[in-house]
RNA sequence: GCCGGGGUAGCAUAGUGGUUAUGCGGCGGCCUGCAGAGCCGUUUCACGGGGGUUCGAAUCCCCCUCCCGGCUCCA
């Protein structure tokens, strides 16, 4: 039987949603076989939340997922490192840090957290501060082409110049005046029109400043992503994504100064998380409704938590509850279960019949898994294929014993596979663990000893050592036809 | 105010015209020295309310209602 999948019939039906569009498509780069996907990054001024962790998490599916289908995939996500605003200036003062070692700080946090998540690195993460020089030459551009217009307090990018703006955000330039959010009627700065926006903005007494054609000061928030995603990716690239709270304003300028810039398609597809919220609401750094990553990592465990932000469909609200993640944890188990007893089923000698069966159900949903990841990413629906199989395994065995090795070989292509897509640097890192040969004997050991003890009807002492197995992570279990036992990494904490 | 997304059995999450939804929890059973896990049964023929289209609607259309998000800090 052939586990292998046409990749390219596979590849053909692959959709995603489009905010542009409104609406689902099939997936088609601009070049052949190769994908350039820029991902908005964090703004590195304090740890990431859950709320960060989803979109990112998310991202590193899709793009795990591209590479699965055969692209090439050249990932581009920038780190936002000028962000100065009073708060920060606040912070600076209580932390008693520069602004540059806060920036180190929380660049080093990042990285960190994003690891622990099993978040793979992209390809390149540019730093705004490194690219002042790239946005000053666009903003010119822009003030040559009329697009722009230089005030007393910096350079402002002229929306009504630019026809489609909008587009993206179905916001329409008039709203912007007419809104009724109370925000814009405040606008203290010196610009031609209220939704006009800031491409440089020069700086006031204390803030961190570059030089600049137009005085000392800084760029504006959006330029950054438009200088660094075509410094990369060139002036048309096919997937852009972020969270739900950057289509607009962050997206839809960054089109507008793109396109105004090169008077091409800046974007393909553009894909967009929804929030996590808390209590029903949205997480509030202002009102401290938040949970950092780095506290559900060692509260929930991370592989536990990258299946529970992934088990609800990107698209979808996700509400943060506890409850979820234990469902989560229940489903990471069984998997972690079948990885390692179908590792072990690889060195068996055994002959069983009913194990084609086992693997025809295996290939049917693994292949249902990807026609669900085919569905604009429903990770909700290949989980629960994932999960699927994770139980046919555990059940043939308990009831069976061990997979014949000519199968389990096929059964662990499929679970890899998997297993990378949803799980990351986490699947080789806490799932599929081997042991080495000397562990592996010192537990064999143990198992023999305490059946020894159980046979002797010395069951207290026989509970000690399944009890001091357990606590060095090894849980075993009793079946039929005998002892068996794995490596479990991600036990779920609780109070 | 404008724009968008939702309301599915105790809880959560799928499902865009027609077959017994899935998981978790509860209860009962099988298995077991116990535990764990798994399996079977049950809670359960569920879709916010009203109207319409249709042979047939959770799914399409209209109205109402409640919740959430966006409307220049934001993933």
């Amino acid at each position: 039987m052939d586990v292998s999948v046409d990749i390219e019939k596979v590849r053909e039906n692959f959709r995603v949603y489009n905010t542009l569009s409104k609406d689902i498509e099939r997936f088609e780069p601009i070049e052949k076989n190769k994908v350039r996907i820029y991902s908005c990054g964090l703004t590195v001024n304090d740890y990431m939340h859950i709320g960060h962790a989803r979109t990112y998490t998310v991202w590193d599916v899709l793009v795990r997922y591209l590479r699965f289908l055969g692209y090439e995939v050249f990932h581009v996500s920038n780190i936002t490192d000028i962000s100065i605003d009073e708060k920060i200036l606040k912070r600076l003062e209580e932390e008693k840090i520069s602004f540059q070692q806060l920036i180190e700080k929380y660049t080093k946090a990042y990285f960190e957290d994003r690891e622990a998540l099993g978040i793979e690195r992209a390809n390149v993460h540019p730093l705004a501060t490194q690219h002042v020089q790239e946005m000053i030459e666009l903003i010119e551009i822009l003030l040559k082409k009329g697009y722009a217009y230089i005030a007393e307090d910096g350079v402002y990018f002229s929306i009504r110049k630019f026809q489609n703006y909008g587009k993206l955000s179905g916001i329409k330039p008039e709203a912007l005046v007419a809104g009724a959010s109370g925000r814009i009627s405040k606008d203290e700065y010196d610009k031609d029109y209220v939704g006009d926006f800031a491409l440089w903005k020069i700086a006031k007494e204390k803030e961190p400043y570059w030089y600049s054609p137009w005085g000392k000061g800084r760029p504006g928030w959006h330029i950054e992503c438009s200088a660094m995603s075509m410094k990369y990716l060139g002036e048309s690239f096919d997937i852009h994504t972020g969270g739900e709270d950057n289509i607009f304003p962050h997206h839809e300028n960054e089109i507008a100064q793109s396109e105004a810039a090169t008077g091409k398609k800046f974007v393909k597809y553009w894909l967009h998380t929804k929030h996590v919220l808390l209590g029903g609401e949205k997480m509030s750094k202002s009102y401290k409704r938040l949970i950092y990553l780095r506290d559900a990592i060692a509260k929930y465990g991370a592989t536990n938590l990258r299946l529970y932000l992934l088990s609800t469909h990107y698209r979808k609200k996700l509400n943060f509850e506890e409850k979820g993640i234990e469902e989560a944890s229940l489903i990471v188990n069984r998997f972690t279960k079948a990885v390692q007893i179908t590792l072990k089923s690889l060195r068996k000698e055994i002959k069983n019949k009913n194990a084609q069966e086992l693997l025809s159900y295996c290939i049917a949903k693994f292949n249902n898994f990807l026609d669900a990841l085919n569905d604009d990413l429903n990770t909700t629906a290949a989980i629960k294929y994932l999960d699927d199989i994770s139980r046919s395994i555990i059940t043939f065995v308990e009831s069976n014993g061990f997979v014949p090795s000519e199968i389990a070989e096929n059964i662990i292509y499929i679970l890899d596979k998997m297993g990378e897509i949803i799980f990351g640097d986490l699947y080789k890192r806490e799932i599929r663990l081997e042991p080495t040969a000397e562990f592996e004997e010192f537990i064999e050991h143990m198992i023999k000893e305490r059946d020894e003890l159980r046979k002797e009807g010395k069951y207290e002492s026989a509970d000690k050592i399944r009890e001091n197995l357990r606590r060095m992570g090894i849980e075993i279990e009793d079946l039929r036809f005998g002892t068996i036992w794995y490596i479990k990494k991600n036990s779920l904490y609780r109070k």
